[in-house]
DNA sequence: GCCAACGTTGGC
DNA sequence: GCCAACGTTGGC
């Protein structure tokens, strides 16, 4: 099974990279849209490389790398009802929403604004980049990932 | 804070 | 199954 790459999105004042670096291993919890689920559970596997996207912020863009460190299971918080993830339509039987712990792996040297990214032509099919893209976790191109690490580095 | 773009919900 | 209404995302 060949590796696979991954751009997901956090606003950092929910959980940005620092956090992940002080933890290490996080569950990425709170995904509740079915394209981005489907990602996480169906395709993604330990090993697979990440980029870290800072969204909703100033600047927003991408700060560094972590790996995907489990396998897909079910987010505790789509049960819990005093969660703001809680989701009364999903059952411990049948449960809705699945994720995957991730892993820190680096802070990028160069932060890499997303205004940087839009300028690049290596990097003009990048899902994220697509006018009115909203979705959080999108596939990336081995060449587009590795060109973002040298960018970071 | 605004608002365009998009996803989801639910009445019919 | 359509689609209007609503809620959310996220850059600006």
């Amino acid at each position: 099974m060949t590796k696979k790459y991954w751009l997901m999105k956090s606003e950092p004042d929910e959980f940005s990279i620092y956090d992940l670096k002080e933890v290490q291993v996080e569950a990425w919890n709170g995904v509740r849209n079915y394209q981005a689920r489907n990602f996480m559970r169906d395709e993604m596997k330990i090993g697979d490389e990440v980029l870290f996207y800072h969204s909703n912020t100033k600047p927003p863009g991408i700060a560094g790398l972590m790996t995907v460190a489990s396998e897909a299971y079910p987010d505790k918080f789509q049960f819990d009802k005093k969660s703001k993830y809680f989701d009364p339509k999903s059952s411990t039987e049948n449960p809705r929403w699945f994720l995957v712990d991730v892993k820190f792996k680096k802070i990028f040297k160069n932060f890499i604004p997303l205004e940087i990214l839009k300028g690049d032509n290596k990097l003009r099919d990048m899902k994220v980049l697509q006018k009115g893209s909203r979705l959080s976790i999108t596939p990336v191109t081995k060449a587009e990932f590795e060109h973002i690490v040298k960018l970071g580095s």
